[in-house]
DNA sequence: TGTTTATATAAGTGTTTGCTTATATAATGT
DNA sequence: ACATTATATAAGCAAACACTTATATAAACA
C-alpha cells in the first residue's frame, strides 16, 4: 500500500469534517491566522457552544491545534496531519476569510496576546 | 465577490457528498475513467439500491454524468462542475481504484461498449 | 409474449448530525 | 471571597443520513 496516498476511509472522514458550512468557514479562518473562540463565535454570529462542538470535532480529529493563554484558547490549523495537503487545496480554493477578520479588528474585538 | 473562487457554501457541499467512504471510493473508480452502474456495485461490493441511491446524490449536484446504452447507464466524472478543480486535487490525493477495475476484468465483469 | 438483466425509486428504520438551553470549569479583576 | 469573562460539556430534539427490502421501469432476448 502506497503510502504517499491518503487512504480513503481517513481522507473521507476530513471531508466529512470539511463538509459543514459552519467548520469549512471556521478552517478558512485558521488559514489566514490563529484564533480564539471568542472571535470566532463573533465572525461567525453562532453561538458559543455551536462553535465550541464543531472545534471540538475539529480537534479530535486532529485538523486543529488549541493553544491556552490565560482565559483565552486559541486555535489554528495542524499543519502537519496528514490530510493537511487536501485540507490546504480545498482552502486555496474557497474566498478569504481575512477580511472578516479585519472588521473583527476596526470593531475592537480583535484579541491581541504576546 | 471574486468569482475565482468556489463559494464556501458550495464548496461545503461537495465536501459533504466527498465525506463518504463510498462515494469517496466512486468518485475514485470514475477517476480513472467511466464505468457503468454494475461494475461499481462488483467493485464496492455493496447492494444495487445503496449505490444507485449514492449515485443519485452525485447525479443531483452534478458532480457526475450519466450516459445511457443499451440497459446499462454508465456514470462519469463531470469535469466541468464548477468545483471540479477540488474534486480533482482530492482524488489525485487517495490510492489509485484502477486496480479494482482490473481485478474486474480478469474476473470477465467488465462491461464493454462501443 | 414472457423472462431475464440493469437500474431507479419508495418506504421503513436505526444512527448521526447540528443546533438549542442549561450548566460546569477555569482564569481575571474587584 | 465574589462577580465577570471565556470556554467546554451535557442533555434534548428535529432533521438528515445510509442502509435495508420491496417494487417499478425499461431494454434485451428467447
Amino acid at each position: 500500500m502506497d503510502k504517499t496516498y491518503i487512504e480513503v476511509e481517513e481522507a473521507a472522514h476530513t471531508m466529512k469534517l470539511l463538509g459543514d458550512r459552519t467548520r469549512l468557514t471556521l478552517l478558512g479562518l485558521l488559514y489566514s491566522g490563529e484564533c480564539c473562540v471568542c472571535e470566532l463565535v463573533e465572525v461567525l454570529q453562532m453561538s458559543q457552544p455551536s462553535i465550541s462542538q464543531h472545534l471540538k470535532k475539529l480537534r479530535d480529529a486532529r485538523l486543529v491545534k488549541e493553544k491556552k493563554k490565560g482565559q483565552w484558547v486559541f486555535y489554528s490549523l495542524n499543519t502537519s496531519h496528514e490530510t493537511y495537503p487536501i485540507v490546504h487545496q480545498v482552502l486555496k480554493q474557497i474566498p478569504d476569510q481575512k477580511e472578516k477578520l479585519r472588521a473583527l479588528e476596526d470593531k475592537g474585538l480583535r484579541i491581541q496576546c504576546d
